[in-house]
DNA sequence: GGGTCAAACTTGACACTGTAAAGTAAGCGC
DNA sequence: GCGCTTACTTTACAGTGTCAAGTTTGACCC
């Protein structure tokens, strides 16, 4: 048993943490195509093959970041939602708002996270940070969900409308993906999310 | 002025289509990372370096391929509306089953399209193909436009919600991505695309 | 304390990638 | 025939992921 509290390893100390960081630095810096094991290695200071023994090569690492990328997701999603109003309506607003944020702020992240071969893989094995960012999903859309209906409904509405706006709106089919939200297409998708789970 | 009714060039004769089906074959066949500008050239008989005198580089390939790309989508969802009844609402359900039918059939392609750098430099430059898609999505939309509306509107909300859905569906996100789409999530998206545009 | 051993990391190599520069051949106008 | 632009090849180079060995380090046990 390891006596030290935080997760010292021999030498580097805790080198897989240190590669994940970088990873998501060089992405912040140049998109998804910067993201290289050997400039990970590079920047957390260690050689080029040392990745190796903490990651299943670069896929490996990727999925690691998509994890820490699934929790500053969370992040946002919750701060969104706390710092607005808290009608039912508005919290499905604010979470729209939190989603799309994240991507303007961190489409390279965005893409390791949702792009590719990325979300399924993720899904079927440490999909423990995704389902927290599900869960605020759930939690939000919960007061939409009609009496005795499977809440699956109302969530996979909910999100495959804000996912695909939030993809199509940085890839900049709705104009500038930089425009404020308030008074753009935004307002469109939110006066569709309004209407979910509604009887005909 | 060249004779040729087909377009044969010196050497090859058309090596540029030959290079963006080789393309679309390797995308095919093994996603989005078997597409290699090496491979292509092999594929189409010519040494490695030949694909720079028609492309500019691995990305100018990628965006020759989207166009292709796009063709075949927008076929696709041409033949599913016309293959199906001609309600307004019987055709929005057949411009979605051939979203995600051609994501089911292509999905390599479906990457190249929409995955990352892609889509918004298309639009920028060839965008030609592209907007025939997006033709056909106006069409199918302008039923459940209101009067004097904006068209656009019903447009960002039917496009983010089938390309959402898509997407997800794809990752596995609402069960197996080749399971069949009647009785399925697919009908709940359905059912809220048919409230589009209505009166709140 | 000293020995044992496994984990963490380094070194070196390999095949493969995109890209650039220089060389060769082929078609076209004249 | 002669130039000359285009199409393509050859060669080279810097990066990339990944594997197979070495080397160091720390922990554990007696």
């Amino acid at each position: 048993m390891t006596k030290q509290t935080d997760k010292k390893k021999h030498h580097h100390g805790n080198l897989r943490e240190a590669l994940i960081t970088a990873g998501v630095e060089l992405l912040e810096e140049g998109g998804i195509d910067a993201l290289t094991l050997r400039k990970c290695a590079q920047r957390a200071g260690v050689s080029h093959a040392a990745p190796a023994h903490h990651f299943d090569g670069l896929q490996g690492l990727k999925l690691a970041i998509a994890e820490r990328g699934f929790q500053m997701f969370s992040k946002y999603l919750r701060d969104a939602i706390d710092t607005g109003p808290q009608t039912p309506h508005d919290r499905m607003r604010s979470i729209a708002v939190g989603y799309v944020r994240f991507g303007q702020d961190h489409a390279g992240l965005l893409d390791v996270i949702f792009g590719g071969h990325g979300l399924a893989a993720i899904v079927n094995e440490g999909g423990r940070d995704e389902a927290e960012a599900y869960l605020i999903l759930r939690e939000v859309c919960a007061p939409f969900v009609p009496e005795g209906d499977n809440p699956l409904v109302v969530e996979a509405q909910v999100w495959s409308l804000i996912h695909g706006f939030t993809l199509l709106f940085l890839a900049g089919e709705f104009g500038p993906p930089d425009q404020p939200l308030d008074g753009g297409p935004f307002d469109q998708i939110m006066a569709l999310l309004a209407r979910v789970g509604t009887p005909p």
